[in-house]
DNA sequence: GGGATTTTGGACTTGCGAGTCCATTTTTTG
DNA sequence: CAAAAAATGGACTCGCAAGTCCAAAATCCC
């Protein structure tokens, strides 16, 4: 079905990363194909050689990338949740992270130009944020087994109102073009987290 | 400039709100000026006559008027936060009126598809943003004033956090259809402003 | 009432950009 | 090496939707 040469794959990736990278820049959008084809020395024929689906496919693609990436871009804070410097240095990692995206969120552009119409968009936003939410959730679980959080605190549940505290502080950044309510946010969960702590005997 | 007859202004009206329901209910990508006039039964030379610019001008108009109907849909308990019963029925609406909103939020597809390279699009909500942490860190002082909050506390800054917990909330339920990250990020923040409470002597 | 002004209808232009097609070149495979 | 399959170039079509224009109708103002 899809033998796809070593030079084939090469050039689908060229054009998967030019088309992000125009996304990122420009938004999606003032994305044309013909900007993306330009950008990479390919032709028409070449994208939708390897996007049959053809822009709504290339978008969705690009969304996979960026999805990825923001996970990435955590590593290895964020499976490495285990102490309370671990938590600050994981929430400075975020907040520099979106930082230096600037006010274009490449991800939250290319799913809402999508429409959430699209089962596939919201399927790649949904999974990302089960995965985040997850790693959160381990993280604040390995901090009641060390006694540092109250063991009665739903474990799902503060990972759930910490990604939304993400989330919102990256959502009004790209308005105000500040981290500071990010920041408010963050802190605020990992103060409310350390406040369940158990008291020490 | 703008004589504006009692008709003209009638009809103008109309454009903007049907536009506004059509968004509502199709999202921004879906809707073209020609729904917007079959759906108010007006014409092209109307539109253009009433909103210059065009469809942008159009757009962001649509964008003034969701942004004003977020506040006005949270009174009269986001001016009147003055206990905790009152914060806890401010926290019911809010979480009611976006389960009602459904996954389509008007005012993010409007501003998304607006490009936050319109200038004008971005003032909307940010001045959205500033009267809602406004209103929110009022009601944080009068706790304060009243006892019932640290008075240590920056009422400014846990107002931008709560606010992007809703913010986070929404998107989140944008792409899942639940409300419950919304729901978690709210009773957390609401939490996290009690534990700051005064220890009643 | 009547001239000025505003409102309205709707056909027309226009440009953009997605998607198609086919001929040609390159690579793989046996 | 030769046939088959894949990769590439780029011109072409085509539909949509934004925006323009002008003439006709309604309304306002004195």
């Amino acid at each position: 079905m899809r033998p796809l040469t070593r030079k084939g794959a090469a050039t689908r990736q060229r054009i998967l990363e030019g088309a992000a990278a125009h996304i990122r820049e420009h938004g999606v959008a003032a994305t044309a194909l013909d900007d993306v084809l330009a950008r990479t020395a390919t032709s028409k024929s070449q994208l939708f050689h390897y996007f049959p689906g053809g822009r709504e496919e290339l978008l969705l693609a690009v969304a996979r990338l960026e999805a990825d990436r923001v996970l990435e871009d955590q590593r290895p804070h964020l499976s490495d949740l285990t102490s309370w410097p671990a938590w600050q240095s994981w929430r400075d990692t975020v907040v520099d992270r979106y930082r230096r995206q600037g006010r274009l969120c490449p991800l939250n552009s290319v799913t809402a130009h999508l429409g959430n119409r699209t089962p596939g968009a919201q399927a790649v936003v949904t999974e990302l944020m089960n995965r985040w939410q997850s790693e959160l959730a381990t993280g604040v679980r390995h901090m009641q087994n060390a006694g540092e959080i109250d063991p009665a605190l739903d474990a799902d549940r503060a990972a759930a109102a910490l990604l939304a505290c993400i989330q919102g502080g990256v959502l009004i950044q790209m308005s105000t073009g500040q981290t500071t309510h990010l920041e408010a946010a963050l802190d605020m969960g990992i103060a409310y987290l350390r406040a369940g702590r158990l008291p020490s005997p």
